[in-house]
RNA sequence: GCACCCGUAGCUCAGUUGGAUAGAGCGUUGGCCUCCGAAGCCAAAGGUCACAGGUUCAAGUCCCGUCGGGUGCACCA
């Protein structure tokens, strides 16, 4: 038999090309002017209402056409062509709604693997970028976690993906750490983990530079270390701080593709390239008097209202570049306007997926040339963000404009703190990420079933991380989300957990259903009901979830289907008849074999379903919990 | 001051880019394991979708205004 991916879309077809002949014959009749096709929108029914999909297409034709809608409705379904799975049509109002064929239906999903076709496009995500001279912090979660699901997203919805962490290797960051080490004479003890430790000298020596002659005395030899790290001298000591940041990501199970080091960009001409394109530009000039004299600069006020001051600077007048004309020419590169870096592998992930870094005496390699590029930054960030945007427009690249994507999140604060690292209100994410193992632990220590686990250490890690993860996908990004401890990783309700609990109640019957010989190619669909029906429409939902996930660029989309899919899957297997028997078991002698495996079947696919939602989130499925 | 984001149940949040009687979790109350995993399920209670106008056959959703909360408005990095 045919199997097809998704009703709606094909429902949408249908009812557009019921909607094609009705126009036509109301122009032939009126010999008026061609009516516009009203966009098909299908959408689920409510529960309490007839049919299983349905559209309100028939109001908007109603205005078109200055007729009926209920009429209307009612003409499309005597004329439309049914597409498969689908069994009648039924105007209901003004609503055209769709009955689906059970058995078939409820076929054409279970068997229907749901590979979506490679778009052929690229895209780019850059997150963490993470200051190289400190661990990692709570604050940097977000980021972190928000980026990688996007890129599994858009892997999974069909994109070509490249992941790249930026490291600010010429900063005022990094020399502070740097000199810091050096002022203190301090010598890591090669235990701590390299990046808090640094971190740690970082945070005396802001205590030390509160003194203002102190900070008098050892300004100038901070600038020196800037100066050494523009030429690239420190490179190895920034090396190791970005291999400790990346213990902490690898922990998290984040992999990246590409390292980009500022100093590379800088070396790279590219500055020089991008300032020439922009120099083109009417919003673009040299100011010879006034405030700006001497620099290059780009009037905002067409695209950034609101500004107190919209001349941003590009080039300051002593020549330097400012960071927002860096970030302008490293998206230039990303879309593949220039040419010339060069890659060295850095290092071996654990998945084994090499990590490269840009490098001077590195060979070529195809990275960048993006369609699209995601840069995930926080919303503070977004003044500077829409100006690199815009930039791709002034300098005549409007589809790289609308490519242009500021992934941009509202702030975590800390049990109600804005989380700050000078004041210590802040945790370091590898503290975080074991506490929330050690939740996990005693939860199930608590349930008396951490002792029965063959992993539990794995089992842990998977439960507790899950947890983080999701507490940071699970809302919307432009809302503010506070940190707590006991909200973020707790183990009941809305929650990861009950996702991954009802997985492994899955993966349990479908075990089970095995070792008592059922196998869901026996499986016969026309014994299975409405029960089935509603899992099954919940889990073909997903394409469409990807879709919205990668329209918004937000991956909360998904972490709510996985609740609502778990909560479905849970609702099935609990359901009960008038007489309160269970109605839905899967393994049970006294039903038909071919309903046992139809049965099986379904919950298989839930399963796949389940996993692959969660996978795209970046939680796994414990084997057991 | 100006701009952007947010305002939905006591709390934390969804709401399929304008459709049918606005939904979850936590908390509260009551029920469900001799039955494939109770980290679960079912039921009850809880709403002027901040407020006031407008557009529309149809507004939580779009537009205008007001109020409240957050953020941003450097030749810094």
């Amino acid at each position: 038999m045919e199997v097809k991916t998704d009703v709606k879309v094909q429902l949408k077809e249908a009812v557009e090309k019921a909607i094609t002949t009705l126009l036509s014959k109301a122009e032939t009749l009126e010999g008026a002017d061609p009516i516009a096709a009203p966009v098909v929108v299908i959408q689920d029914t409510p529960n309490d209402k007839p049919g299983d999909y349905g559209t309100p297409v028939a109001f908007l034709l109603a205005k078109a056409l200055k007729k009926n809608p209920v009429t209307l409705a009612a003409e499309l379904a005597k004329t439309l062509e049914l597409p498969f799975g689908i069994s009648r049509a039924e105007a209901v109002g003004p609503y055209l709604n769709f009955f689906v064929d059970v058995a078939g239906y409820i076929e054409s999903i279970v068997r229907d693997p749901l590979n979506i076709p490679s778009k052929n496009l690229k895209v780019i995500v850059e997150h963490t970028s993470v200051n190289p001279n400190k661990e990692l912090h709570v604050g940097h979660l977000r980021n972190v976690v928000l980026g990688d699901a996007m890129a599994r997203i858009y892997r999974e919805a069909g994109y070509t993906v490249e992941v790249q962490n930026y490291i600010d290797d010429t900063g005022r960051q990094a020399a502070d750490s740097i000199f810091a080490a050096r002022h203190y004479g301090a010598v890591w003890d090669g235990i701590q983990k390299y990046d808090h430790w640094l971190g740690e000298l970082y945070v005396r020596l802001h205590q030390d530079l509160k003194d203002p002659e102190i900070k008098a005395a050892l300004e100038p030899q901070i600038r020196e270390v800037i100066h050494q790290l523009e030429r690239g001298e420190l490179r190895s000591e920034i090396e190791k701080v970005v291999k400790a940041q990346l213990e902490t990501c690898y922990a998290l199970g984040v992999e990246y593709d590409l390292l980009v080091w500022e100093s590379d960009i800088v070396g790279s001409g590219f500055l020089d390239k991008a300032m020439k394109i922009l120099e083109k530009s009417e919003y673009c000039s040299h100011p010879l008097e006034g405030k700006y004299k001497g620099c290059f600069v780009m009037d905002t006020s067409h695209f950034l209202p609101g500004l107190e001051d919209p001349i941003l600077v590009l080039l300051r007048s002593d020549g330097t570049a400012t960071y927002t004309s860096k970030d302008i020419a490293q998206q230039f590169w990303k879309f593949g306007l220039f040419e010339g870096l060069d890659y060295l592998e850095f290092t071996v992930q654990p998945s084994e997926k090499y990590l490269f870094a840009t490098h001077s005496n590195g060979k070529p390699h195809a990275f960048a040339h993006a369609n699209r590029v995601v840069n995930v930054i926080d919303s503070r960030q977004e003044h500077p963000q829409k100006v690199v945007k815009t930039s791709m427009a002034i300098a005549g690249y409007p589809n790289e404009y609308e490519n242009s994507i500021h992934l941009s999140y509202n702030t975590v604060s800390l049990e109600g703190q804005a989380i700050s690292g000078r004041k210590g209100i802040t945790v370091p994410m590898d503290q975080v990420m074991q506490e929330a193992k050690s939740r996990a632990a005693d939860e199930l220590a608590g349930r008396g079933i951490l002792d029965d686990l063959k992993n539990p250490d794995k089992v842990t890690f998977q439960v507790g991380l899950g947890g983080l993860r999701f507490s940071m996908l699970k809302s919307e990004r432009t809302r503010e989300i506070d940190f707590q401890w006991d909200a973020a990783l707790s183990l009941v309700g809305d929650n990861a957990v009950y996702i991954q609990y009802a997985a492994a109640r899955a993966n349990s019957i479908i075990r089970k259903a095995k070792e008592a010989g059922l196998n869901s190619d026996r499986a016969d669909y026309t014994l299975l009901g409405n029960l089935e029906l509603e899992l099954v429409k919940e889990i073909a939902r997903f394409p469409m979830i990807l879709e919205n996930t990668v329209r918004d660029n937000s991956p909360h989309h998904v972490a709510h289907y996985g609740l609502e899919l778990a909560n479905c899957f849970n609702g099935y297997y609990n359901h009960k008849d008038q007489n309160q028997k269970t109605d839905t078991k899967v393994i049970d002698s006294s039903l038909p074999d071919g309903l046992q495996c139809a049965r099986l079947a379904v919950v298989e696919r839930m399963f796949k379903a389940l996993e692959r939602t969660l996978g795209v989130l970046g939680i796994e499925v414990p084997a057991e919990m």
